[in-house]
DNA sequence: AATCATGTGCTAATTATTTAGCACATTGGG
DNA sequence: CCCAATGTGCTAAATAATTAGCACATGATT
């Protein structure tokens, strides 16, 4: 079912889910993402060990490291995805849709459009 | 972000979605379903920290313990879709299902039309 | 130029997770 | 009735993850 991303230790997500969320960042702004956050020195070390297990690249920025994922967030979006439908909707991608619509409080008539659309291009197809 | 769930040990975290999968789930079969099971001795061991933890809760059936979920699925899959909308799509419900669809190859008449119908419930709210 | 602020690399220690083993209980078959 | 098969509880050991600290580099500021 799941493969590496369930080989991360629970750190190891936290942070990738935050670089995920915000595209790149530095370990700083990691560390800032943390509500719970370890010391500098230990974000730190898990960035490096993530780069060391390909989760995450870096490209400097002076003498700052700016990390980012490896895997371009779609693909990564998508297999999280993939994961979930499975584990809790049985693989059946309309009634995981279903729970995101029922879930959320109001969708306006903009977002509405928007899904009209998606699922007219889906039936073209 | 992210409550109990992320406090889930990688051999926890695996467990438990089994066990969602499955809706239900004797030692055993949690053993048969993990490709990279460790013994059945340490299977057993997480179910229990797992209960401890209060994530999971058990009936007896015979000698047997049926696990299963504390937390009801579709509480936990609500969260579990919720936390990938903000970490992948930025909180965009509409993103999130374009992803969902996208990602999906064919997508059967039946299914577009349960599809129009979700959407059509979502309008009048 | 000296000092401070902020960065990295590496290492070592603590803590958590993961694992297997042993003792004992129960059920079903021979 | 006895024994094998299958279950649980508990405990202890091994492995992995998490953490902080120290040494050193660099750029800015006084």
């Amino acid at each position: 079912m799941s493969e590496k991303a369930s080989q991360l230790s629970r750190r190891e997500r936290q942070i990738m889910d935050i670089i995920y969320a915000k595209g790149e960042a530095t370990a700083s702004e990691v560390a800032g993402a943390m509500t719970d956050a370890p010391s500098y020195s230990t974000v730190r070390a898990l960035l490096r060990i993530l780069e060391e297990k390909g989760m995450l690249k870096h490209r400097e920025d002076g003498k700052r490291y700016i990390f980012l994922p490896t895997e371009p967030v779609q693909k990564a979006s998508r297999s999280a995805l993939k994961n979930i439908v499975n584990t809790f909707f049985e693989g059946s991608l309309v009634n995981a849709v279903a729970a995101l619509v029922d879930g959320k409080e109001k969708i306006s008539p903009e977002e509405i459009q928007r899904l009209e659309s998606i699922i007219k291009q889906a039936k073209n197809r």
